[in-house]
RNA sequence: GGGCACGUAGAUCAGCGGAAGAUCGCUGCUUUCGCAAAGCAGAGGUCGGGGGUUCAAAUCCCCCCGUGUCCA
């Protein structure tokens, strides 16, 4: 990056020099004589026991003097985002502030919430977990304050000057710091396809923000200025705090009264630990994370447990669920849906603490087994058999050397073994987009102005073409409504051509016609869409947000759309939740999702700013994911559910008709996914079941409300049935045994040893089963042979010690040039079609009467 | 999303290329006034599903399904 853009005019008016530090070799800024940047590892802390700022600040009092501090400097201040970020599919969590700005408002698709803006955002990184109670600083969740300004072409809000000299007034006006021991390093910022300068503050060793200014975008080997340039910055919240104690870690400071509580119980790294994971939990908990074994809910997985180990150390065992809440209540005193939803939480935490219980006990009895078997080998459990029974059973090293009440070493790295032990494994591609085939739209057609929202109702409408290519067309208006928001699109017809598909594309809806079409830029064409589809669409759509706020009532606020599909045929939705839905529970949503449609509640869908919006109905909003923007899209269906969604929806809820599910299925530990059908599909699909119902009941000759009953007398006919065969082959074989035994033709007794030797053509299962009958006796051989398909079998058993069938098999097997094996109890061989098959049967006879086994 | 483990009688599991087993539970008989217990006898299996390899597959390979677990 080239000197010039770190060159700024705040710098000189400062008279701060540009220097390089002889450390790490980066340049820097500063007004004192430093001849190394003022961060670790170049410097170590300063501040601990003499804090550079004026006054101590707890957590809340910090987060309050930045947020009010860019307040009073024309800065919006806005509320936290969920950790969770359901908007994106390429990371689980919200892992810097700016998160809650990409990629729609970063791109520019979509203007921001307020312009500049401050916030103080809760962010989850797993990355450093092992970090988190030995570095001193590094926590799973942390708070980035953040200043945030989006510069268009035509709207500059600042960029590079005013952010930093905001920056330095922040730390030396506000703070008190000297400003003589600030350092602005020079970096480099890459992300996401853009790139920018960036600062890196550091003051007495620490690092106390990074100030990025995105401002390119890398295309190949070149750089493009990014139509939009983004001021992002991300001041660690508890590093301020800690900075401003001057404590020895950022834990005391940071977790106060009760990290001194736990201590009582705990070593320092433990007691940090334990109060750091309950606080993220806290926060993951609350934003809709159900515990599982796979995606987000793993990371919840993975802190409970860890707390779980690390509480167990105390002498006194501490309580997972009470260490959560003591951490909860004082979080809810900014967060007030903290406190909301602190009995849910309970719940989902109880849940997953008897999942760990489980899956110990499950693992006990198999560790032991192991380790029975090892020992009869002469061996021993060792490292391999921990990460082992680790990766596979869930069971942490120490837990297993307590189930085998034995001491095992455990390396110090154990947990980065096993990692490594997932390194080459294929990397997730869930972030891979599918094109949608839609050429470039140029930037001077007009954005479409759609009427679906405002009226779901009208499906006949005019408009002007402003775009169009081969089969695809832009129009100025429309009501079509685009595939989005898991609702399918609209069909139905421009002018007298069918409309096939319809897609968003950024600010334009993009109706595909089943054939290519000449139409000028300016045409007025004449627009119906399919109404009977439209009405099915909306009352799937609606009938989702029934379910999906009944869910939520009915089962708690954990409950958290994680898909939705609203097609024409049926809808389905899938959400978070702990356990599988019990049947009654199945009934009781059911009853009173049908019993929200009958009460016709009325389905109200406005706009309305997005802060006054959040103020009322809170992050429930988002459940489709969030959705930024000034103004929100709110569907509300009063008193059962309220969402931001950009769907088409009923006006009220009896329209819905009413709604049945088709079923419910586990798709995903913690994930349920339900199907369910509305309206005019409802009633088809009810009569598609009855029709099979009557159908199978008349096939089977009984009454309809009789089949079950009807078709468990037929199965156990067709159980009894199979028996009798069973029992009639059986009879059988004993009958075809006596006469074999009784024929003096097939049967030899010389030397104490009954050789019965037989042709007798059956199939391989039958001849074994015979042979076996036969060896029922002691000191019998039996020689059987067998054609089927042309091929002939062989099989000889032996109940006599001194007559081997395997070797009488390998002996009579060349004649008739056979394949097989055995054991000296039974040995089977297939030979070619047409082998002299009898041949070897009398050769293999003839040598268990001479010898009982041929001579080795 | 990926790795690993597991899926065999009603339950818990063994077997891991050559004739489906153990323990508990169940049924019947013996014994007892009756129960328990014991002894004897017996019933109970598409070895998760589908392909493949092999003379032969519960067993080896591939693909699904389910459960658990770890990693992102």
């Amino acid at each position: 990056m080239d000197a010039a853009e770190y060159d700024l005019a705040f710098f000189h008016r400062e008279g701060m020099q540009r220097r390089t530090c002889r450390s790490c070799g980066h340049a820097f800024w500063s007004r004192g004589d430093f001849d190394q940047c003022q961060e670790a590892p170049c410097q170590s802390y300063t501040f601990v026991g003499r804090p550079p700022f004026r006054r101590a600040y707890t957590v809340d009092e910090m987060r309050e003097a930045y947020l009010s501090f860019f307040e009073r400097r024309g800065h919006a201040r806005l509320p936290r985002y969920p950790t969770v970020a359901r908007w994106r599919n390429d990371v689980f969590f919200t892992q810097a502030s700016i998160y809650d700005f990409q990629p729609w408002v970063t791109s520019g698709a979509i203007p921001p919430p307020a312009n500049p803006l401050t916030i103080s955002q809760p962010c989850l990184r797993f990355i450093d977990l092992e970090e988190v109670g030995r570095s001193g600083r590094h926590f799973t969740l942390f708070e980035m304050m953040a200043h945030h300004a989006f510069n268009r072409p035509d709207h500059e809000v600042y960029f590079k000057d005013r952010c930093v000299e905001l920056c330095d007034e922040l730390l030396t006006h506000e703070f008190g710091a000297d400003p003589a021991e600030i350092t602005y390093k020079e970096e480099e910022w890459e992300g996401g396809g853009n790139l920018g300068p960036s600062l890196s503050v550091g003051l007495r060793g620490l690092e106390v923000a990074t100030l990025v200014f995105m401002e390119y975008v890398r295309d190949g080997e070149r750089l493009r200025p990014m139509p939009i340039t983004v001021v992002d910055t991300g001041y660690g919240l508890e590093r301020y705090t800690w900075i401003s104690q001057g404590t020895k870690t950022a834990y005391e400071a940071v977790f106060g009264r009760l990290y001194d509580e736990v201590r009582q119980s705990l070593p320092e790294y433990e007691a940090s630990v334990v109060i750091d994971h309950a606080r993220a939990l806290n926060f993951m908990l609350t934003d809709g994370v159900v515990p599982s074994n796979a995606k987000e809910g793993y990371f919840a997985r993975l802190l409970i447990r860890r707390a779980l180990r690390l509480l167990a150390r105390a002498p006194e065992p501490l309580d997972l669920i009470a260490l959560v809440d003591r951490v909860g209540r004082d979080l809810a005193a900014k967060y007030p849906e903290v406190g909301q939803h602190r009995d849910d939480r309970d719940r989902v935490l109880a849940a997953e603490i008897d999942r760990y219980r489980e899956a110990i006990d499950r693992a006990r009895p198999v560790i032991r087994r192991q380790e029975e078997r090892l020992r009869s080998h002469g061996r021993a459990p060792g490292l391999n058999e921990l990460i082992e029974w680790y990766d596979s059973l869930g069971v942490p090293p120490d837990v297993a050397a307590s189930v085998l009440d034995r001491p095992i070493e455990v390396p110090p790295g154990f947990y980065q073994l096993v990692a490594d032990r997932h390194a080459g494994e294929a990397p997730s591609n869930d972030y891979l987009e599918r094109s949608d085939g839609i050429p470039e739209i140029p930037t001077t057609v007009p954005a479409t102005e759609v009427g679906y929202h405002l009226d779901p109702y009208t499906v006949s409408f005019e408009a002007h073409v402003v775009w169009s290519a081969g089969p695809l067309v832009v129009l100025d208006r429309t009501f079509f409504y685009p595939t989005g928001g898991g609702q399918v699109h609209d069909t139905g017809h421009l002018g007298e051509v069918p409309v096939v598909d319809v897609v968003r594309k950024g600010p334009h809806v993009v109706h595909r016609l089943d054939r290519p079409v000449d139409l000028a830029v300016g045409a007025r064409v004449h627009g119906r869409i399919d109404p009977a589809r439209r009405t099915q669409l909306m009352q799937h759509h609606t009938a989702t947000h029934i379910l999906n706020g009944t869910l939520r009532t009915l089962l708690g606020p954990h409950v958290w759309q994680a898909g939705a599909y609203k097609g024409p045929d049926f809808a389905r939705i899938d959400v978070t939740h702990f356990r599988p839905l019990s049947a009654e529970e199945l009934r009781t949503v059911e009853r009173r999702i049908n019993e929200v449609v009958r009460e016709n509640h009325t389905v109200r869908s406005y706009f309305e700013p997005r802060s006054e919006a959040e103020r009322r109905f809170g992050f429930g909003l988002y459940q489709g994911g969030a959705v930024p923007g000034k103004e929100l899209r709110i569907v509300e269906i009063e008193g059962v559910d309220v969402e931001a969604c950009g769907g088409t929806h009923c006006t009220h809820t009896s329209e819905v008709g009413g709604i049945d599910i088709l079923g419910v299925e586990r798709i995903q530990d913690g994930v349920l996914r339900l199907t369910y059908a509305s309206g005019e599909r409802a009633l088809d699909l009810r009569r598609d079941r009855e029709t099979a119902l009557r159908e199978a009941a008349r096939l089977i000759g009984v009454p309809a409300e009789k089949l079950p009953e009807g078709v468990a007398r037929l199965l156990e006919e067709v159980e009894t049935a199979r028996k009798s065969e069973r029992d009639r082959r059986k009879e059988d074989l004993d009958g075809l045994a006596a006469r074999l035994v009784a024929d003096p033709a097939t049967v030899d007794s010389t030397g104490g040893r009954t050789t019965v030797s037989a042709r007798v053509d059956l199939d391989r299962a039958e001849l074994t089963e015979l042979s076996r009958k036969l060896c029922k006796a002691p000191d019998r051989i039996v020689i059987l042979s067998s054609e089927r398909d042309g091929r002939g079998t062989l099989l000889i058993g032996s109940s006599a010690a001194a007559a081997s069938a395997i070797l009488l098999l390998e002996d009579a097997k060349p004649l008739f040039q056979g394949k097989g094996g055995g054991n000296p109890s039974v040995a089977t061989a297939v030979g070619e079609p047409g082998a002299p098959l009898e041949a070897a049967r009398l050769r293999a006879r003839r040598a268990a009467i001479d010898r009982g086994a041929p001579a080795p």
